[in-house]
DNA sequence: GCACTTTTGAAAAAATTTTATAAACTTTGG
DNA sequence: CCAAAGTTTATAAAATTTTTTCAAAAGTGC
């Protein structure tokens, strides 16, 4: 007798363990291969805990779906000179959409984190379905240009400021970006055919520095975007800190100066209103305006010529009056991050953003607030140091965070 | 030919993976067991992702081990009755040692978590040598009163206020507890045989109610514990959260009141010169002195016989007055709350130590103040509660840390 | 009593690890 | 400069472990 047959494809598959461990051995291995770039068999098998011959198993199966290729043979050490792999650069395409309030980027990014198409026009966020609608023919105009086969792109992440719910793929700072209840990311799917991710330009610079930039390796990291608002991005644990619903890390609106601006979101003296790259622009042109003493002088008669990286240029410069605008900027700053820092007890902190140009002048005054304002404790264990990825971790992040998405989904 | 046999034990044994694996299993089915209490031998395969044949292996060596028992059959359920596993209480005692500024407590607590012994103190915390002499003999004598074979206890954990660096095992709020530069624990270690793991009783209370009290199974929560002090602890992805050094949630003095009390930190409205028990009685105190309105007013000629009891209890007999000051003490907290729910967007927070009793008269002016300090898309997902766990959430949580810190030695 | 569920344990099947050996390369010693 | 010794990787075969399958046992409900 014949023990009763499946029932078709109604009934819950119910996955058997040896499925489950296969596809925990694929998502290793192709996590390790995105972060390591290169890797031998014998290293697979040490990191995942499995054997040389498991391995070997997985990894030609991967090769012949196409993720992953041989690249030669590794050189210089003792005895044979193991076979390296890596991800295949060609297919695999993970479209990275970086939108802010200035401009719109389109990128595609190889599984190398090459980027082999780039495409960037002017048009900036607005809180419309509009917007969504030039994102869309955007991106399908781009990946026709890029004269690149669709079937090869596997996801879209959209770096974007706001309130950002993850997992329900809605922006809360910019809502009317898609019908209420319907998610943005599904709106974007359906018309797209591959899976689309949001999130938090800071989250995704905090990544970004995390995986490949200072950050590499730390367990908990700051990292802040200072542009024209100031963004706080968390990584705890290795692993970029969301919350419950996606909002963690809105340090903007904690109170530094309780004798401050008065701030649009309707408190005093928040932290937004003091250290943004574009408050600082304005209180140096309404001081220039005033005479001060200062190199930027020369634009008094047009002040709204003044911009960040004229501040900076003039603090390398030696102008005294930038240097102190930077300084205020950087120490008002650090007295907010030290509440983070407080809380958080992070091991490292990275300045992203324009302001980091200004590397010591703003990172000193940084240091200096947290080591009055933070337990000596807090300190000890801790370093700020501006990023050296030159405005790559946004994007880098929001790669990674497809990726990694993607590769969890196995 | 015979392979070269191996070399003595100089040589690293360079684990073999199928150990690796086995070590998994039993954490896995000690943790579960831990945690479920009882469990079918079908739950234990699904949530471990094994095979049911396989983790017969893994529990019958279990139960040889002592560590594990049956308890009988479950019922109710369709079909054959499965046998019901759970940790054995007789054998593997944790020892529970919690010392506060007012006291000290002895536990013995099995696996099961029941206190089979217990033994309180008035002693103290101080910051001296002495005291941990006093705490050595202290538990050296409540082993042999409590009339337990030494052999079965294996492990203490020791739940303090201040600053702990949990691995390095020191405490930097209260550092003459051991001779510079020698943690501890490892002074404990050498004089009692087993392993002791110290740990913040805000974060061991945080750890207790997210494992057995209303934060049960809450991926993000916060607890603040309002005792003399005010303190914060973390649970972030289900696991109590320490920071880089052990510092993470300090939140005690953040600034809540720019015109408020000098703090002893040097800065000004601290929020734990505000909102801790020990100050809501100083300022009742003095109120009632001055002559307020109030059923306290009794305890005119003497207001400091007044206790934070004292207070609870006239809110609950409808005083206004008493109301107001904790309505006062809540709105402060619920602000300083707000600034860690931006940064930490929780799910849920639990509020425990003395003003827990005092519940809805606490817990809706922290609401109120959510309410007002956070941005709507916070307070959605979040609930505000009073600890249900009648003050063991501290031991629990304790306990809990010792036991999964064993766990995962395995 | 019969149909249906679920657990349990033994045997068969499959997968994985370990062991052994060959291959590829570096270093060292004559 | 070449051969031998020592390393490390790759792969095939053996041993072991683990999963799957199957049938029996122990229940519920109609």
């Amino acid at each position: 007798m014949i023990a009763s047959p499946p029932l078709g494809d109604d009934v819950a598959p119910k996955r058997s363990v040896v499925v489950y461990k296969k596809n925990q051995k694929l998502r290793g291995v192709l996590s390790h291969l995105y972060q390591e770039e290169t890797c031998t068999l014998a290293q697979l098998a040490e990191t995942l805990y499995t054997s040389v011959p498991s391995i070997t198993g997985v990894v030609e199966e991967l090769v012949e779906s196409g993720w992953v290729r041989t690249t030669g043979t590794a050189t210089g050490n003792n005895g044979r000179r193991p076979v390296l792999f890596s991800l295949n650069p060609n297919g695999h395409y993970v479209i990275v959409l970086d939108s802010s309030t200035h401009d719109t980027c389109f990128m595609l990014v190889n599984p190398l984190r090459q980027v082999v198409f780039r495409r960037c026009v002017d048009t900036h966020l607005e809180n419309n379905a509009q917007f969504v609608a030039f994102l869309l023919s955007f991106v399908q105009e781009s990946i026709e240009e890029a004269a690149v086969n669709k079937d090869d792109i596997i996801g879209l992440g959209l770096a974007i400021p706001g309130l950002i719910d993850a997992r329900r793929g809605i922006n809360l700072t910019y809502p009317n970006l898609s019908a209420p209840n319907e998610p943005l990311t599904t709106c974007l799917e359906e018309q797209l055919g591959f899976p689309v991710y949001l999130i938090n330009d800071s989250k995704a610079t905090a990544l970004g520095e995390n995986r490949f930039g200072g950050g590499q390796g730390k367990k908990h990291a700051l990292s802040i975007n200072i542009d024209w608002g100031v963004g706080l991005g968390i990584i705890l644990n290795g692993e970029v800190f969301q919350g419950a619903s996606g909002f963690a890390g809105e340090l903007g609106h904690i109170q530094v100066d309780p004798e401050g601006e008065l701030c649009y979101c309707g408190k005093v003296g928040c932290l937004d209103t003091i250290t943004s790259a574009s408050s600082l622009v304005r209180r140096v042109q309404r001081a220039v305006q005033e005479g001060c003493m200062s190199k930027l002088a020369v634009y008094q008669n047009d002040v709204s010529q003044i911009t960040i990286n004229h501040v900076i240029e003039a603090a390398y410069a030696g102008d005294s009056f930038a240097i102190d605008m930077l300084h205020d900027t950087g120490y008002q700053l650090g007295k907010g991050l030290s509440v983070a820092i407080n809380l958080f007890n992070p091991e490292i902190i990275i300045v992203d953003g324009v302001l980091a140009q200004a590397s010591t002048f703003i990172i000193n005054p940084i240091e200096q607030a947290i080591t009055k304002y933070c337990l000596s404790g807090f300190r000890n264990d801790l370093t700020v140091e501006a990023t050296q990825l030159n405005g790559a971790a946004k994007w880098l992040g929001t790669h990674a965070y497809v990726m990694e998405n993607l590769f969890a989904s196995i």
